[in-house]
DNA sequence: TGGCGCGGAAGGAACGCTCGTTCTACGTTG
DNA sequence: CAACGTAGAACGAGCGTTCCTTCCGCGCCA
């Protein structure tokens, strides 16, 4: 039954939301899913198999974020940043929740190699759409062309995550105001859009 | 003796950056440390508050990083970063060790109150610092005035977290070239400095 | 001065508990 | 009735912590 596994998963990702990954006992998803112990590991190997599945999810919800804006040109470079945040319903980091989700996924990867190599994938892919759009952008003259565009498309990437980091651990962070502050940061002459 | 404390959060430092928070056992930390239990015990309630030492610790770095360079007016905005980053020594998240330390605290502030405090607390503190030397741009009309600095330097710090997110996770970051692609980002028209 | 005893620091075995996991018996369904 | 998926008790391991013991250096008194 693939609803059973969706089941767990969900309250898997509640559960690592609320408390993080090593701080939720198998005992608190198992309540939380309320399914015995025999149910899950009927679907899961383990605890590991759980933390990896649910930073899978996490990590291609992402990169689907980003890779469903290619192709779009924003009319700034400054908006690839709310482009990414703005994604339509709780995907990415629009919710503090994934934010969360996502500054977990990265300390773990600190600990685990194979879930550093699919977030280096996943960064890996990122940067080469991000790297498309400044790309474009440099070639209409709107940037500089003495920069590699992939060194730009870091600085993006950064400022994402910064955004991501601010979302999740430094409380809500509104994207308009943030744009504002990096609009005024890119010497831009353009004022805020109303 | 004060010595014998250091020694403890020393062995912790390196036990909680090669395995995190909660995968290092008090053992692992003993043998770190090599000391016993009960040596360690009569310094430490615990281990939550060797975790809050350490992070109390390294989160005070940061704030120090930023402080020492108060009241230099650094040539543009985009040398904010690096002129945090560039700390002499092995301070902040100079090196991949304290960028880890960094990201391990931003995901244990999310299940601790207190920690998530402390470290509300040196983000405030930054933002002043920050937004200072933002608004001394402003009053020089190297930035547009019609944001308000805190913005500016939210922005600013979200590109430092970024930095370290990259740093910690995505491995070596290298901050020449980072500042490469922010300059370019920031529409400036001055290029690399030698 | 020499021996004794005291106090604080360190050692390490042991504790109770909770962890992740396994296993067997049960209920349900086709 | 056979087959399957679930429940939940049970298990060993390992956790963080405690506590009793040992060690060591210094001062005190005969």
């Amino acid at each position: 039954m693939d609803a059973r596994r969706r089941q767990i998963l969900d309250a898997a990702r509640r559960c690592f939301v609320r408390n993080g990954f090593h701080a939720t006992s198998m005992q608190d998803l198992l309540a939380e899913a309320r399914l015995s112990a025999g149910a899950v590991y009927r679907y899961f190997s383990g605890k590991e198999a759980i933390i990896g599945a649910i930073a899978s999810e996490a990590l291609a919800e992402v990169a689907e974020a980003f890779a469903e804006r290619d192709g779009e040109r924003p009319p700034g470079l400054d908006d690839i940043v709310d482009l990414v945040l703005r994604g339509e319903g709780p995907s990415l980091a629009a919710s503090r929740e994934s934010a969360g989700l996502l500054v977990q996924i990265w300390a773990e990867a600190l600990r685990s190699p194979s879930l550093a190599a699919r977030l280096q994938e996943v960064v890996d892919e990122v940067r080469v759409l991000i790297s498309g759009m400044v790309a474009r952008h440099q070639e209409q003259g709107r940037l500089s062309s003495d920069v590699p565009p992939e060194r730009v498309a870091d600085a993006l990437i950064a400022l994402v995550d910064g955004f991501v980091v601010r979302r999740a651990v430094y409380g809500d962070a509104d994207p308009e105001a943030f744009r504002d502050g990096l609009r005024a940061l890119m010497g831009a002459s353009h004022h805020r859009r109303t």
